[in-house]
DNA sequence: CACTGATTATCAGTATGCTGATGATTAGTG
DNA sequence: CACTAATCATCAGCATACTGATAATCAGTG
């Protein structure tokens, strides 16, 4: 009875947390691509170009706090805003390392046009839950994202 | 009043359910890398393995079924599986369209040897929720994913 | 049995996301 | 002021994930 088995373990997926999350972040994409399918704007370019709305004049390592992505993927997908006119790279006078970011009138006029479908695909993301269990679900996500914050390589700072 | 206003829409990111949603995924897939390190296997290909194991000789469509995976993205998966010598793909006698899966000996060995580490992160991705709420939390998120199931492209069948 | 349609796996192309490295620049130290 | 360390942006390389296409094969029909 000392050899290996040869039989695996069995491990049941549904009971690890880590799948259902992969698959319902899967969900969310498909759910915001769909809603917002005539503007063609993907969920992390929506919320880079919407934390440069909000923070004019960001470099894109503080952007990359904001949004909680690594500096490397903040390249990319500035790269793609701005090659499609929604947002632009300035130096800073200052610091000569640093590229400023703002949102042109484009971005600003998409960001208004892609709002309402946005909403929808975030109130479709939680419509299978009872109202009541909404809002409940939001804080025990925040709680997990807040607590374990500091896992992943793209730390949110929140402010 | 009637043209446009050059401001921006003020959206709090916070206030997003698939932001957090993203961000959640980004920190479970960054505890699983750390905990499971020295193994070097990703979740996606140990959920992928154990899938095989469980279900021996399957298809790789079915196995994309099982996962939650898009068939093309299945085959770059199985790909890298295949190549590590984990798992080993054959014609179907029956069907020369299908190629069928089964776990190697060594691709056996490492579900043995990778099992304490991958309870391990998923207990971590949980654990900053206090203990009563981790099974209501995890209710909340089957519900969510099972409701919202058809939305991707590589819906679950859960079979 | 020939033909149409469905199914399986794969591919090219695009977009996250990571790690680890590099070049350019700045800040802090002696 | 010279030197070292830190910082910002970027890059190459890898691994999900998607869409839309294609080749090969199979199933069902006449």
């Amino acid at each position: 009875m000392t050899h290996a088995p040869a039989a695996p373990p069995t491990v049941d997926l549904d009971s690890l947390p880590g799948h259902h999350i992969r698959r319902l972040h899967q969900i969310a994409v498909a759910i915001f691509l769909q809603e917002t399918e005539p503007h063609g704007i993907t969920p992390v370019q929506f919320g880079a170009l919407q934390a440069v709305a909000n923070s004019p004049g960001v470099d894109q390592r503080t952007l990359s706090g904001r949004v909680g992505l690594d500096t490397s993927t903040v390249a990319g997908v500035v790269d793609r805003l701005e090659a499609r006119g929604l947002l632009q790279r300035s130096a800073s006078p200052q610091d000569k390392r640093v590229r400023l970011l703002a949102v042109t009138a484009e971005g600003t006029a998409l960001l208004h046009a892609v709002e309402p479908a946005m909403r929808a695909a975030q109130a479709r993301i939680l419509a299978p839950l009872p109202r009541a269990e909404r809002a409940e679900f939001m804080r025990m996500l925040r709680q997990l994202v807040d607590a374990n914050n500091g896992m992943s390589r793209a730390p949110s700072d929140g402010a």
